[in-house]
This record gives structure tokens, C-alpha cells and sequence, in this order.
DNA sequence: GGGCATGTTTGCAGCGACTGCAACAATGCG
DNA sequence: CGCATTGTTGCAGTCGCTGCAAACATGCCC
């Protein structure tokens, strides 16, 4: 026997999971803003007023794993050993994540291309992303000794969030090698940006 | 004679301005979700049918002035002299910026508030802070002769808007300098974040 | 000043997300 | 088997927002 709970939660499990495909499914086919919660319901044989049981949102379907993802993200960040910069911590998260995350297979595609038509979902992907930031700069901020809301950790939350977003967007090559972008951008953000030094008049 | 347009035209402003006023007033009072447009719509004396024709939402009342700062900032940055990096342009903009817009305004005080108070309304600042990471994202890209989607100038211009962000966040102190919370910032993005650099291992 | 085109305001009916509530059903447990 | 707990459902309602078509105002030309 599996070490599952008792039948009334994995009943409960199952639905959920019924929930998040067929949603998944109606998304694809017709949009999401076309797919209403009636839909949904009714493609997973249950009450309208069931599906506000299981998601808060219709958009809360879509990022139905989102929260596990980023508290493990918080509890990797908040354990890591004590010679271990964020940095480096961020850098071994995400390479574990990309080992059990197939970032090319269709679900993730088909996910990535409807928050990317999306402008619901957009907003609510930067809620998300937004969270991570937090993170990272909490992180930081006890690094650098300073306060949780201050400039230069909020700036290194926002620069490293918006590099882990660059993984979904790489559009070829990239996704080749994901852990070359992080390191890419990870010294970018640690070298400096003196790409941007004073830039000579033109040489007329 | 002032140099007005038509009749139509002031008086379709005057209606605007009605609602946005009105509208403010009654979000601070009783809060944004407890405010319903039938509530506007009665304060501003117009059909409740009519707000729509004014504003998109109900969220696009507390951002009404976004758009015109937004493109006078892309014109500011698309139209720099030729020695002059984005960074310059940037922080040249933020003083101009800061000398008609009084930060510590009532006004912008309970604004302010407003958004720090509401998700939805956070949602929407956040949309607007990405439209102003991709403008500077863009502007850095032309500078680096680099794709505009690619991962430097879009870290740039995440790091860029959330020290922007830092000015309305600033608590006090802050708000006697701000000119001297963006130089901070711009010095901290060229010099780079080589405060991260290895951390001790505990003495021990 | 009398029309006429054009733009504005309004009411109405309707959709869809979401909620509170109370009845009902299933489950777990002694 | 009964009882408490928890999950499911239907109902009625609120609110943001939309399409449509009828009234209404304005600017303009004759």
C-alpha cells in the first residue's frame, strides 16, 4: 500500500487532477477567457459550484502547482548550508529543477504559450515571479546584513527573477543548455554592468 | 482665449477629471473593492453605462495618468543625445520627473496607499512596471547592439524599474534625497553586485 | 434658424466570475 | 448502526463589464 492518506483525501486528489486537465484541455482548444467555469465543470463531471472548492480562481487552475514549487524554492534557499551564497543555492535549485522539470515537454509548452495570450494570466505569472523576487531578496538582504525592503536586495530579487524568466522565453538554442543561461546571467549580475559604460561620442 | 479645442472636448475632460476625483475620493474613504462603479458613476452624476466610456476598468481610474507618463518616458529615452547612455537619460528623467510630481503629495500619499492595500491594484502597478522595463530593456539593447528579448538588457531593466520602484517605497529618509536613492542604484548596477562574492566560512 | 452628420450618453438585457447560505450526501469512527 | 465531520450541490445574488439601439447634444453647412 502506498503511503496515501485515507481514501476521502485521495478521492479529493483525483478530482483535483481531473479538474486540472480537462481545464487544461478547454484551455488549449478554445483559450482560456473562452472556457468558462461552467465548462470546466462539466468536463470533469462536477458541480459548477464545486470547481470554487478546489481553486480559488479559474486562473488558479492554470498555476495549480506554482505554490509547492516556490515554498520548496523558499525552504532550499532558507536551508542551505553556511557557506553557500544565494547564488550558489539559486544555481543548484535550479538545476535540480530542470533534472525532474522537462521544460519541452507539451504541458509546459502548451502552458508557457497560454499565459504568453494571456493577459490575465501574464498578470498573474508576474504575482508569481514577483514572489520569487521576495525570496531571493530576503535571502540577500540577511546576506548583506541589511533590511528586507531595501534597494540593493529588492534590484538583485528583480535581476535574477527576470533571468529564471528568460529560461521559459529562450526560444531554441537556449533551451539546449538552460544551466549555461543561469551561469550567464548570474555573472552578469555578479561581474558588473559596466557593459554600459559612457559610450564614445560618434566618430563623426 | 485659452488654447482649448471645442466645447465637446472641455467638456468631456471636465466629466474625466469629475470621475477620477470622485473616484478617488470614494476609494480612500471606503476602500477599493467596496467601491462599485454604480457608486462612481452616481458621485461623478453620470450613467453607470457611461464610465466604461471613459475608462476601460474600474482599476484604470487610480493608473489614469500612466499612459501619457509611460510615452513621454519612451520618448525621453528613444530621443537622447548621441554621448548619452540609457543610464544618463534615465536618471536626467527622474530628476525632470521629480521636480513636477511631489512624491509626498496628499495625492500621491493615498494612491499610495491605495495600491499598497490592494491586489488587484498591485497586479496593475506591476503591469506598468514591466511596460518600463521593457522601454529601458529596449533602449539598453540598441545600446549593447543586442536582440531586445535577450537576457541582459531584460535584467537591466528589471534591476532599473525596481529601484524606481524604491522611490514610492521609500519610508522617510529617502524621500529628502530620492535623487540620491537613483545614483545609488545606477552606481550599484555598473559597479556590479560583487558584494555577493564568497562568503566566509564561519570562523568557527 | 433649420436640418444633417457625427459623436456622446443612456437604458436594457445579458454573460460570466465569484460568494454566502443552507440542504444534502458521503465518509470515518466508535 | 448512529453520529460528527467533511465534502457536494443548488439557489439566489452581487459586481464588473459588454453589445446594442434609442435618445440626445454638438458642430457645421446652407
Amino acid at each position: 500500500m502506498p503511503p496515501t492518506a485515507g481514501l476521502r483525501e485521495r478521492k479529493k486528489q483525483r478530482t483535483r487532477d481531473t479538474i486540472v486537465r480537462k481545464a487544461m484541455a478547454l484551455f488549449r482548444k478554445r483559450g482560456f477567457d473562452a472556457t468558462t467555469v461552467a465548462d470546466i465543470a462539466a468536463a470533469a463531471d462536477i458541480a459548477p459550484r464545486t470547481f470554487f472548492a478546489y481553486f480559488e480562481t479559474k486562473e488558479a487552475v492554470v498555476f495549480h502547482d506554482f505554490d509547492a514549487i516556490r515554498d520548496r524554492f523558499a525552504e532550499r534557499l532558507r536551508a542551505r548550508s553556511a557557506d553557500e551564497t544565494t547564488f550558489d543555492a539559486l544555481r543548484a535549485w535550479v538545476v535540480e529543477w530542470l533534472e525532474e522539470e522537462d521544460l519541452l515537454s507539451p504541458q509546459h509548452e502548451a502552458r508557457h504559450e497560454l499565459v504568453r495570450t494571456t493577459p490575465a494570466l501574464q498578470a498573474r505569472e508576474r504575482d508569481n515571479q514577483a514572489a520569487f523576487g521576495a525570496i531571493i531578496a530576503e535571502s540577500v538582504a540577511g546576506e548583506l546584513g541589511v533590511p528586507v525592503d531595501s534597494l540593493r536586495p529588492r534590484m538583485v530579487g528583480a535581476a535574477a527573477v527576470s533571468a529564471l524568466a528568460a529560461l521559459d522565453h529562450a526560444d531554441a538554442a537556449a533551451l539546449e543548455d538552460p544551466v549555461a543561461v543561469v551561469d550567464e546571467a548570474l555573472a552578469f549580475l555578479q561581474g558588473g554592468l559596466d557593459v554600459l559604460r559612457r559610450r564614445p561620442a560618434p566618430s563623426s
